[in-house]
DNA sequence: GATGAATGAGTCTTCATTCAT
DNA sequence: AATGAATGAAGACTCATTCAT
């Protein structure tokens, strides 16, 4: 694959009729179902395209190049797993355990379609686009950084970048590692509990 | 690239010539070069060959497979950081903080040659030898799961199956997201300090 | 050349399109042009690509494989080839004298095209597609068996199988070798006089 | 493969010694059994020569290339095939019954080893070694043809040129198909009794 | 005589992308 | 807007053959 440096158009031409909408709504769907299902190397344009039951010259009119399908197919799931871990982090629930709330989102989030999620983040690690998984992650550390803005935190003063980073991404790197290895930990309620263990064992830790 | 099976013969060839071990050698250090300054896509067949300057039918007499090669590299590197963490952490050293030394290793060996180890490992990961990965940490999980087999571990029992999973790939997993955003945290000493606080904190949670 | 298994789908995409047909027309004709008039080695996919004039992708957008050309040459030239002797065994010819048209059928359609034919021939066996070759002269073989069908038996009763297998082989036979090894003889009257022989005389001993 | 026009000095070396008549028949020994056994890809000379247990260095001192062995064995077992038809159709034997045997001698000598004679032909072949098969042919050919001097056609006159060809031709024919194809004939009784009427059934015609 | 490491032209095949219709 | 035929650079891999040791 000879990629543009980078597309930052992601999306050629704004879709504003109806038909449009659902044809990229069409990629989308071919692309997940091949990433889900298929060979890694059924991920190309011409076999999207024919999934997609349009041809390939359409696909191009909605997208400059394969890169950017697969970038947004990334942002349309970090999307949902970034809002729903933020819920979880802002709300302050009755029983009043966040992390765990937030465990179980990123599990599900990051692990739910295990296949898709897997190679997507294979292909997307393998093409450069590391940086666009590593943004809801990201802003999800910003917030808990900043004190008192979560219950997770409340009792304590606010973290470092340092602390924020090895934290969020030692929760993200387990369920990653899991997800890349086939873990048959993944999705077990152990898995959950060992997570929240490390989280408040860290915090704790910190507030030493 | 369309990868045959199991690649289980690496080695094509036994070298039994003097100038043998030399191409081997040649091929390995090309290979690295290219991972450390070149385009992923330079990582093709024959320009490690041009780099390594034999012909593409020698490279060929030592390695089956494109593939071959990547796993070779990456076996001979975790070798390295495989024996750098196992040493620390069965050495009760004076001091008595083997974490530290082990975290260190690990640093340096996963995030040392910054580029070179991260395209291996995306290119590993997108050519599906992601257990290839899994190897080393997992030894080293092995022997810290046995108890007083390692100082880390030395006043409590022994860890479950799954704390051991999360220890090690939270450890691995906050360094590998480090090097894969090309984090600035990286080689810093406080990253250091907070991996073995999250060990530290890990443990004296589990140990409540 | 390695080949797939079996290359069921010979053609890859069913042409729509005018200028598709006139497409997979073109690769034929260069495909035959080769074997015609080149050295065997020059039947390689960018060479009749090349001679077709269209590029190496278009060819293999008509094409699975290298060898679903040869194979569907060969049917093409078989489909004659079939079609014309065919019509000779079945029509009773005034003169009554279907086995020389037969013959003189088999003769033109097998050793027409000198060159061309002989290399396809040594070609498809050499890639296992002689299977391929067989088809036609076991189908005539098959209606010759029919007793009463054709004229040529109709004085008889009909053959066994081991017999209609020789008849059909042996007249086959002669040709290819004749082909094979450039006899002069084939062309001449001579010729087609012999086998119209060789089948009367054997079909004489059949009958005693 | 890209072979040389006509390699008219087959053996590179006369062999003098006994160690080097040893290399050559290894060599041949080699060749055939993976004729036999293997794909036919793997005739190749750097296999022949690891199968042999010698060097690809050393092979090459005793075959000026590739060709020369495909061509030494051919000429190696068309050799025996000619000695064993030969025989038979000058021995008067007791029952007077020369065709049968000849072509029983045929029917053992071009389909006895299946496998490996099959390939042996349709690499000669492909690699336009087909002259090469019709040597022992045309030899036996010219001594039918020779009056008196076969008691096969010890009543007639001679043959001419083309009857010779087509006689000959029509039976080795008939048992290449029958190896090509892999009919279930090639063994049975009832092929040689037909072969044996058809060779019957034309001299009687051409008695006529 | 033997060795076997090295060579490299050659072959098949893929796939992102374009553009005339 | 959509189509899909055409493009062709690029890449993995083979194997006959050579030649320095």
């Amino acid at each position: 694959m000879r990629l543009r440096p980078q597309a930052l158009d992601l999306k050629r031409r704004a879709p504003r009729q109806d038909r449009a909408l659902d044809t990229v709504d069409t990629i989308f769907e071919a692309a997940a179902r091949i990433l889900q299902s298929e060979e890694k190397d059924a991920f190309n344009t011409n076999h999207i395209a024919e999934r997609a039951g349009i041809s390939i010259g359409t696909l191009y009119q909605y997208f400059p190049n394969k890169n950017a399908i697969l970038i947004a197919l990334a942002r349309r799931e970090s999307e949902r797993v970034r809002k729903a871990v933020l819920q979880a982090v802002t709300t302050s629930d009755v029983g009043g355990r966040p992390e765990r709330i937030a465990v179980r989102a990123l599990i599900h989030g990051f692990a739910g379609r295990h296949r898709a999620r897997r190679i997507l983040l294979e292909i997307l690690l393998a093409e450069g686009g590391g940086a666009e998984l590593a943004k809801p992650v990201e802003e999800i550390a910003q917030i808990l950084g900043a004190t008192g803005n979560s219950p997770v935190l409340a009792h304590g003063k606010p973290l470092t970048p340092v602390s924020l980073f090895v934290l969020t991404r030692a929760v993200i790197g387990v369920i990653r590692e899991a997800t890349t290895e086939g873990s048959a930990f993944l999705g077990t309620p152990e898995i959950e509990d060992e997570l929240v263990r490390l989280i408040q064992g860290y915090l704790a830790k910190l507030r030493e």
